[in-house]
RNA sequence: GGAACGUUAGCUCAGUUGGUUUAGAGCGCUGCUUUGACAGAGCAGAGGUCACUGGUUCGAGCCCAGUACGUUCCACCA
């Protein structure tokens, strides 16, 4: 529904800080308030001195930085609360050199201490002006033409241009008396995005588009998330900016686009529609003529010329998600009903209002549906001071430099783990860290390999089960459990948690863990199918991993296995996860918690690695250990691991939950340490305890709180309490 | 001037409808460990009154109001 509408637009104009100069201008005043100056107002008769009318004293002074345009001036402004002014409300003056008679009005938009506080209003050339001129009715005399140079209505200089007029009439200004004085000044100017020339405000008959009767459905759609974004936060941007929505202004003078749909017969009639022959047809209508064969034109198209403006780039993309299907003007074909609407678009934040709300918009309005679910927002990098980067800035990092040093997976992973949905990505040039964690973590993954390869040529039937089954079953179950969490994270578009939630099952479970519990003794052979199930688990975590590092996880994937041809990790199909045995996961968290208690106790004992240990068990379900105790001697350097039912004399005690572990060892172990150790543990667990207490001691607590949110503190309290027995029953064992 | 968003460990950030510990991760930092995949490593550790003030609640990093600071967008700067 284009309409046409006159008013200035400033889009495609970049603001630019330059060094400017302010010229301060006396403007006459006219002491009459009858019209006897109208004689005045005519061209080439300046007001000079001789009149006897005037004195030098009365005058007000304007600042300006654009002279040239006081030959459109229709009006001086003045703040009505300025006290300097005030006996010069409903006066009147003379423009400069042109003696136009102009009246002093007052509005408070002109600021006191900018200037002298007197502004002149230009209403063709100036956005403000036109509005103040608009809202107290003053002339609007163009004194500029489309090439910049001055138009007739300018009275002088006449065809030069303006750059060069505001040369010239600061020196007749001087000459004649006007120039009080000029100041260096800064200030911010428009200039053309495409040609960077210095933009001139101009009245102009333009396209709009009548926002306000189409956005509410896209308002709508969004607010109920009908369509989702990702991140959220951009959802009240996108709201505020529709609910304040403005006409559009849709045409453009260039020669590239698609040009506007309007016809002007010789009487400016404007008719719009589809083709030349529509438009013809219309044209007949409204001059009655006959509507004879309609296959049968007349010369008479030849009276109308179609307006030679193009329609704004954002106009043509925002039928982009269904015409490049041909959805509008082939309805219904069998690609439109395919990919319409699509599922996801990836964007910028910076054209949300450019280009997404607008195909939003577009969908509902052409399509009557919405053409795409989600749309998801990348982060804009920036350097390490915030600042985007830009070519003029020269902080951009020279990626094929930086592929070079770390790798392109290396390089990839630093920007993906440093980009959380939406947000801004510092990259930080000089420190390079996420890029060289990319490169360590690769490291780490060809050392691994490295291992694996090692094992294959020492492959041996098993005969007895081996310590390494617990390890399968339970990496297999932790892997399980890690996809399930990854396809959640894709689901909400979290892609930096994602590759965390990788690198971390890689990285921990994997390498530190798994590999460490599946690995042989010192010249042993490795089980067969421990073997070929640590390769698939290898496998698995290279294709989870492929979308974020593809290159190194496909060699790895040929390096570890003969591939038949086309069995490449860019095409294999994901494998479905199956239901994690939650028992097993325990148990292995169990063991990670033991081993890391005891390799810590070791550790603050200063019992070197080297030194074996005797390990006691002191556990209410002592079978829980049976199938993790191999893992356990072998992961706490042990000599033996045996189960108990009283405390150890003179041996380093461990709690974790409610077992203790007796440490036995023949090295002479610090236990003053350990005291000390064991007795900020008990601190820690008395206040922990004390508060849990506090809690459940406050009545209103216990009963508004949800059952099993107090069962939880009721669990707490009794667990605190058993280690804090466990714990003191060591500290006396110590004396 | 208007609006949106943010403020959690030295740095970069998680923290999913308020309730499993006295808040997490990565990097950095500190200590210990060097010939069996990996020192580009391993093992462990330290480090935070969750910007501030008030409110709602049995209970707040999370909800509400205000303040401060920051980032971005829009408008304006004669």
């Amino acid at each position: 529904d284009p309409k046409a509408k006159t008013a200035l637009s400033d889009e495609e104009v970049i603001r630019k800080e330059v060094q400017s100069k302010l010229y301060y201008v006396k403007y006459f005043l006219s002491r009459e308030t009858s019209d006897v100056s109208r004689e005045t107002n005519t061209r080439h008769s300046p007001l000079t001195t001789h009149d006897s009318r005037l004195t030098t004293d009365d005058f007000i002074t304007i600042a300006t930085v654009r002279p040239e345009t006081i030959l459109g001036d229709t009006a001086i402004a003045v703040n009505p609360n300025d006290d300097r002014y005030k006996h010069l409300h409903g006066q009147f003056a003379f423009v400069p050199l042109i003696n136009r008679r102009i009246p002093i009005i007052t509005d408070e938009y002109v600021e006191m201490d900018f200037g002298t506080g007197a502004l002149k209003i230009t209403p063709a050339h100036d956005k403000n002006d036109y509005q103040i001129g608009e809202k107290h009715g003053l002339e609007i005399i163009d004194t500029m033409n489309d090439d910049g140079t001055m138009s007739e209505a300018a009275q002088l200089y006449i065809g030069e241009d303006r750059f060069e007029v505001r040369k010239k009439i600061v020196m007749e200004l001087e000459s004649k008396g006007h120039l009080v004085k000029i100041e260096d000044y800064t200030n911010q100017i428009g200039f053309s995005e495409r040609t960077d020339v210095v933009v001139e405000d101009r009245l102009s008959l333009q396209w709009w588009v009548d926002m306000k009767k189409i956005y509410k459905p896209a308002l709508e759609a969004v607010i109920d998330e009908e369509i989702k974004f990702y991140p959220a936060k951009f959802k009240n941007l996108y709201r505020n900016w529709m609910e304040n929505i403005r006409d559009w202004c849709i045409s453009r003078q260039l020669w590239w686009g698609h040009r506007i749909p309007a016809w002007y017969d010789d009487e400016g009639n404007v008719y719009v529609a589809k083709t030349e022959e529509e438009a013809h047809r219309q044209w007949s209508m409204v001059n009655g003529q006959s509507k004879d064969s309609p296959t049968h034109h007349s010369p008479l198209t030849t009276h109308l010329r179609q307006d030679d403006d193009v329609l704004d780039t954002w106009f043509s993309s925002w039928l982009w998600p269904f015409e490049v299907f041909k959805g509008y003007s082939n309805p219904g074909n069998p690609e439109i009903q395919y990919y319409y609407p699509t599922n996801t678009l990836i964007t910028a934040p910076e054209i949300i209002f450019f280009w997404v709300a607008r195909m939003i918009m577009a969908g509902f309005e052409y399509m009557k549906e919405k053409p795409f679910s989600d749309v998801y927002f990348t982060g804009i990098v920036r350097d390490e001071l915030g600042r985007k980067m830009s070519k003029q800035l020269g902080n951009s990092p020279d990626l094929l430099g930086l592929i070079d040093k770390y790798g392109a997976d290396a390089v990839r992973f630093g920007i993906m783990i440093s980009s959380p949905a939406g947000n801004d990505l510092l990259f930080d040039v000089k420190e390079e860290s996420t890029l060289k964690q990319g490169s360590f973590f690769i490291n780490k993954m060809w050392n691994a390999l490295k291992l694996v390869k090692m094992w294959e040529s020492k492959q041996a039937a098993s005969d007895k089960p081996q310590a390494a089954s617990f390890a399968v079953d339970w990496f297999e179950n932790r892997l399980n459990e890690a996809k399930v969490e990854i396809e959640e994270l894709y689901k909400d578009f979290k892609l930096s948690e994602i590759l965390k939630t990788i690198y971390s099952l890689i990285w921990d479970d994997f390498c530190s863990w798994y590999l460490e519990w599946a690995k042989p003794g010192f010249e042993e052979s490795i089980d067969a199918n421990v073997y070929s199930r640590t390769v698939q688990f290898f496998e698995e975590l290279m294709q989870l991993l492929h979308p974020f590092m593809p290159f190194v996880t496909e060699d790895i994937y040929h390096q570890l296995k003969e591939r038949k041809e086309g069995d490449d990790l860019t095409v294999r199909r994901l494998k479905k996860y199956s239901i994690q045995n939650s028992e097993i996961l325990k148990q292995g968290e169990l063991l990670k918690e033991v081993i890391t208690a005891i390799r810590d106790a070791r550790n603050k004992v200063q019992l070197k690695p080297k030194d074996q240990v005797k390990l006691h068990i002191r556990a209410d379900n002592s079978s829980a250990y049976k199938n993790i105790e191999n893992i356990l001697q072998k992961q706490v350097n042990a000599e033996s691991v045996s189960y108990v039912n009283e405390a150890v004399s003179n041996s380093i005690n461990v709690v974790v939950q409610k077992d203790k572990f007796f440490i036995e060892s023949k090295s002479h172990a610090d236990t003053s340490s350990h005291k000390e150790e064991l007795q900020k543990d008990l601190s820690y667990l008395e206040g922990f305890l004390a508060s849990v207490e506090k809690k459940l001691a406050n009545e209103r607590f216990v009963q508004n709180a949800k059952p099993e949110v107090v069962d939880i503190e009721r669990k707490k309290k009794a667990d605190a309490e058993a280690k804090i027995k466990a714990i003191k029953e060591s500290l006396e064992s110590l004396n």
